[in-house]
DNA sequence: TCCAATTGACTACACCTGTAGTCAATTGTA
DNA sequence: TACAATTGACTACAGGTGTAGTCAATTGGA
């Protein structure tokens, strides 16, 4: 899951797309991105085809067609993608990022929960 | 807080440096990093005057000497950033941060409280 | 079957960032 | 004062990313 290659912001963001339909062609997601902010149906090739390198995207023909699939869960995607930031740009810290969940009320019950109990476990393995 | 330029790598390492030790010339950040990991004086004159030009550090001449300080608090460079990671890269969802944090073997002991007190902080926030 | 639309490979280019060299000006010192 | 070291401006260049055009191959439809 780490040694996944960098995205930058565009590459980012047409990934999750295609997290969130699933399955698709270039077209796809051209018109989805043309429509958004006007870009080109060839820029968004060469996002794909950037991410397909990468070992972000998969694809097979279908119908003489490229479809493209995600090649990693999202998930895990993201976790590497929280690891880099927190090893790159916080030192290794994370608090501040839950600072800014905190701060931003964007932490739900469940979620608080949740965190008490990473926490807890954490607490433990320190006695142990 | 918002507009602030994005920083590379380098740059926030730069940054993050001159945070900590406060007042700082040229030479004094060159001789850190050459000895950290090898970077030429040049290198780091070249980082520091982006910084400037992006509005991070300020400059005055001493004794004939440039000495650069942060334009802005540190935490709140650190918040902008944490926020732009977390809209663009996270679209605003905590749950990969769980994920990480679940997959974390072991935390320090000082990170460990200042979860714990941001927690806390939360808790206080549910009950006013 | 033939043409128009679609698709994908390739190419291009500008900007950002990391890295560092050159060189002239300044400064400190023998 | 004269020379060596330091400093800062400027220039350079490579790799990554955003953006898109060209063009040939494929495909679908009249």
């Amino acid at each position: 899951m780490k040694n996944m290659p960098s995205l930058g912001e565009q590459e980012n963001e047409v990934l999750n797309y295609i997290a969130g339909v699933g399955k698709s062609s270039v077209r796809d997601v051209a018109v989805y991105f043309e429509e958004q902010r006007g870009l080109a149906r060839t820029t968004i090739l060469t996002v794909m085809e950037r991410l397909r390198k990468k070992g972000y995207l998969l694809r097979t023909k279908q119908d003489g067609l490229f479809i493209y699939t995600q090649k990693f869960e999202t998930g895990k995607v993201l976790k590497s993608r929280v690891g880099d930031f927190v090893e790159k740009t916080l030192g290794g810290s994370i608090s501040p990022l839950l600072s800014y969940f905190i701060d931003q009320k964007k932490i739900s019950a469940e979620e608080y929960e949740k965190l008490q109990t990473i926490l807890k476990s954490f607490e433990k393995e320190k006695k142990a």
